[in-house]
DNA sequence: AAAAGCAGCAACCGCTTCGAA
DNA sequence: TTTCGAAGCGGTTGCTGCTTT
């Protein structure tokens, strides 16, 4: 920060609106060619009418490399979901785990259609609460099989009916059908399959591809006999990819964590699942947490 | 066919944070 | 320590194209 331009900027009129085809060539072609180094002085040295944060934007947002463009797939929408609702309305620490996404087009895609969903989803759940609790006799809603507990593990938002199959990823092939909850009634069901708990979020591609690496550094996170294999039906990868250890909402708390006080603390300052608000205790009160190993 | 309404997206605005002088 | 300018971020606005009436 702090540029020192020696070219002071003689307060030029910046044309507003909407970029042009020529602009957009222009000012792509001085930012690979220089790199942008001073935005105030990149529209300048670019021959373009406009202020540098509007040429900052247009490059961030637009110009840059590697974007994508399009639609989001499901496994994007899946992510800005799941963190969402972690993070709230951090829309660049968001796109930090959306590869090719930026904070601006997460934004618009939460405002115009997800908020919809998951708004929509949430009044289809309260009705179909509604619905169990005036015939709530049949259903089992003790600790260990309620919808509550078994959100415990999942920090996606299994409310959105539409996702609440393809989210909650049953994964143990043998024991849990196939079914993506398709009409409500499925969802009491579909809740009692679920994985307990679900850490992968805090988990950096290294630890996801490296479990040795975590092992060796005595980093323990999860006992090595719980990493992802074919035995272990209850361990699942949600689509989170690139969770930074250090930088990620929760990669550096997690990895931090020193005891179970801190991981209470953490999960009762950043957890509230649904709207039933789990407070850490209730989470770690499922487990065994010794010497910085999180045993689910 | 035309007007009104709506939705999506790009861009702008204003505030905060950060780093250099 | 203070000041100032640049960058970053989130909220908001406004344009455009599509759909509905």
């Amino acid at each position: 920060m702090g540029c020192k331009s020696s070219e002071k900027p003689i307060k030029p009129k910046h044309r507003r609106g909407l970029w042009s085809p020529e602009e957009d060539q222009r000012l792509r072609n001085y930012v690979l060619k220089h790199g942008h180094g001073c935005w105030s002085s990149v529209p300048i040295n670019a021959g373009l009418q406009r202020n540098g944060k509007s040429c900052r934007l247009r490059w961030i947002n637009y110009l840059r490399p590697g974007l994508k463009r399009g639609m989001f797939c499901e496994e994007e929408e899946d992510t800005i979901l799941t963190l969402h609702r972690m993070l709230g309305n951090k829309w660049s620490q968001i796109a930090q785990h959306l590869p090719g996404r930026t904070d601006n087009e997460i934004k618009n895609y939460w405002h115009s259609y997800l908020k919809k969903k998951v708004a929509k989803a949430e009044e289809m759940k309260a009705h179909i609460k509604t619905q169990y609790t005036s015939s709530s006799s049949d259903i089992n809603m003790d600790s260990s099989s309620s919808p509550k507990r078994s959100a415990i593990g999942v920090p996606i938002y299994d409310s959105v009916l539409g996702h609440v199959g393809k989210s909650l990823k049953c994964t143990d092939q043998e024991s849990v059908p196939q079914t993506s909850c398709d009409f409500p009634g499925d969802q009491a069901n579909c809740s009692s399959f679920l994985p307990k708990v679900l850490f992968a979020e805090w988990l950096s591609l290294d630890h996801v591809h490296g479990w040795n690496n975590i092992a060796d550094s005595g980093e323990g996170l999860i006992s090595r006999s719980d990493a992802p294999n074919s035995h272990n039906p209850n361990f699942q990868f949600t689509p989170m990819h690139g969770f930074s250890s250090n930088d990620g909402a929760y990669g550096g708390q997690f990895h931090n964590m020193q005891s179970h006080a801190s991981a209470t603390e953490m999960f009762n300052s950043q957890f509230k699942f649904e709207d039933q608000f789990i407070s850490g205790d209730d989470v770690c009160r499922d487990l065994n947490m010794n010497n910085d190993v999180m045993y689910i």
